[in-house]
RNA sequence: GGGUAGGUUGAGCAGGUGGUGAGCUCCGCUGACUGUAGAUCAGCCGUCUUCGACUGUGGGGGUUCGAUUCCCUCCCUGCCCA
């Protein structure tokens, strides 16, 4: 660790500082080297972003069961949304005919698109990967495309988000021999050079993919490869997969200090849980998305402090508490357990909004909570407290817990 | 009262014309989900000492080596006719 923190720098002539996406950190990480963990503010071109942030997935123009006023109520700054997808459906051609995706989806805030680099991987055996770019079919009717880094880089400048992402290929961590991730890196390395020679919105932040899997030393070059380009921000890809915790954690341990003094905005890509998000942020990492609170929601498991409820479960039918007592989310203002597990037996569309609306606000109050800790002062000495409300237990401790 | 079609594991069914009915779909129970092919998926879903055993085709009785199947009788349900 550095023995001074780095200062925040602007100018914005240089995209290595954030010309696009100009990143100041508000309260950098104390000199003796207790934590990593910052406060930092993202300029965008439709707003501002105080990390450490955590970014709803809304793969298709959409958080899946919200509606963009549901979506700032439960605290969003910034959300994600996936090229690939848009690509296929509705066309990002269309999308900009009609405005671009902000207007489209009727959301004024700060957007991400992912690159469609991920699909590479999670489409499993429908795709062909070669250096110039990958084949693959659609998953919607089978018909043949192909992304390479300039139409990644191309569709993602019509859909117009406020970031934009290099097209990379993920591997997925534990499954893959040492030779594979090697060649899969320094093919995402030959791409994101690709990438910024195509991109030219200047309105449009564009950041870079470190790769290199598990193996420390592949992980180390590519985070030094990917710092040395002029990107906006520095993604970690092919996390949030099979591996370990302690596996990510030492991964993080060994890229972030190489980024000490870049004053970029570093984002963990696919985290995840608040106990996951936290031990990153204490490790440097300023952004995260998932689609796990979202999903998980929408199948009847909800977050509260220290644990977790599944809805389905047939205790809660006749438990008439709300499913937090101190949320002030949607679903807990006015619903109780009983019925929310009721409308999640009759399939009624009310409970995957309400679920979604809770799981989103209990993950961005605890990134909140995480930004006071910073902004007072008191992160590391927080962190036991911020880890009881994160931590895993059984869903019947937690209802004990809470009655 | 007469006729007719039925009665299969919570529900709905399949099958079965004397030779091993635990098969399906719901419902239910439990778990999983991390840059979303996911409001999804997996396991379980008669009992038990659970890689196996036992019980179970409305009740009772009969014929038979053996009955869900054939015979007798009773009960229940739908429909039609009185």
């Amino acid at each position: 660790m550095s023995a001074a923190p780095p200062e925040p720098i602007e100018r914005p002539s240089d995209r290595r500082t954030g010309g696009r996406a100009p990143f100041e950190i508000l309260v950098p990480p104390p000199a003796d080297g207790s934590t990593r963990a910052r406060l930092g503010r993202l300029k965008l071109a439709h707003g501002v972003v105080e990390t450490p942030q955590f970014m709803p997935v809304g793969t298709n123009a959409s958080v899946k069961a919200l509606d963009p006023s549901d979506i700032r109520t439960v605290g969003a700054s910034i959300i994600l949304a996936n090229t690939y997808h848009l690509y296929l459906r509705p066309g990002h051609e269309r999308i900009a005919r009609l405005g671009g995706l902000h207007q489209f989806m009727a959301w004024d805030g700060p957007i991400l698109t992912d690159s469609g680099g991920f699909q590479v991987v999670s489409l499993g055996d429908l795709r062909v990967v070669d250096d110039d770019g990958v084949t693959f079919r659609s998953h919607l009717d089978g018909s043949l495309h192909r992304f390479t880094p300039e139409h990644a880089v191309a569709v993602q400048e019509a859909l117009g988000a406020d970031i934009a992402v290099a097209f990379d290929q993920p591997v997925p961590p534990g499954s893959s021999s040492r030779a594979i991730v090697a060649d899969a890196t320094a093919r995402t390395h030959r791409w994101a050079e690709r990438c910024l020679a195509a991109h030219g919105r200047t309105d449009q932040a564009l950041f870079g993919i470190v790769q290199g899997g598990l193996e420390p030393d592949l992980r180390a070059d590519s985070t030094r490869f990917i710092a040395s380009l002029p990107f906006d921000g520095i993604c970690f890809g092919g996390l949030a997969g099979d591996e370990t915790a302690d596996e990510r954690n030492s991964v993080l341990d060994l890229a972030v200090p190489l980024l000490d003094g870049d004053p970029r905005v570093r984002y963990l890509m696919g985290l995840g849980t608040p106990l996951d998000m936290l031990e990153a942020v204490h490790r440097g990492v300023d952004l995260f998305d998932s689609v796990l609170p979202a999903r998980v929601a929408r199948n009847g498991q909800l977050w509260v402090p220290g644990g977790r409820l599944n809805l389905r479960n047939q205790r809660f039918l006749d438990d008439p508490a709300p499913i937090q007592a101190d949320c002030p989310c949607l679903a807990c203002r006015h619903f109780s357990r009983a019925y929310i597990a009721h409308l999640f037996r009759a399939r009624e569309l009310l409970a995957y909004r309400l679920a979604t609306c809770h799981n989103l606000t209990f993950t961005l109050d605890f990134m909140a909570r995480i930004r006071t800790a910073l902004r007072a002062g008191v992160f590391p000495q927080s962190l036991p407290e911020l880890r009881l409300r994160a931590d895993r237990m059984s869903a019947s401790e937690a209802t004990v817990q809470s009655a």
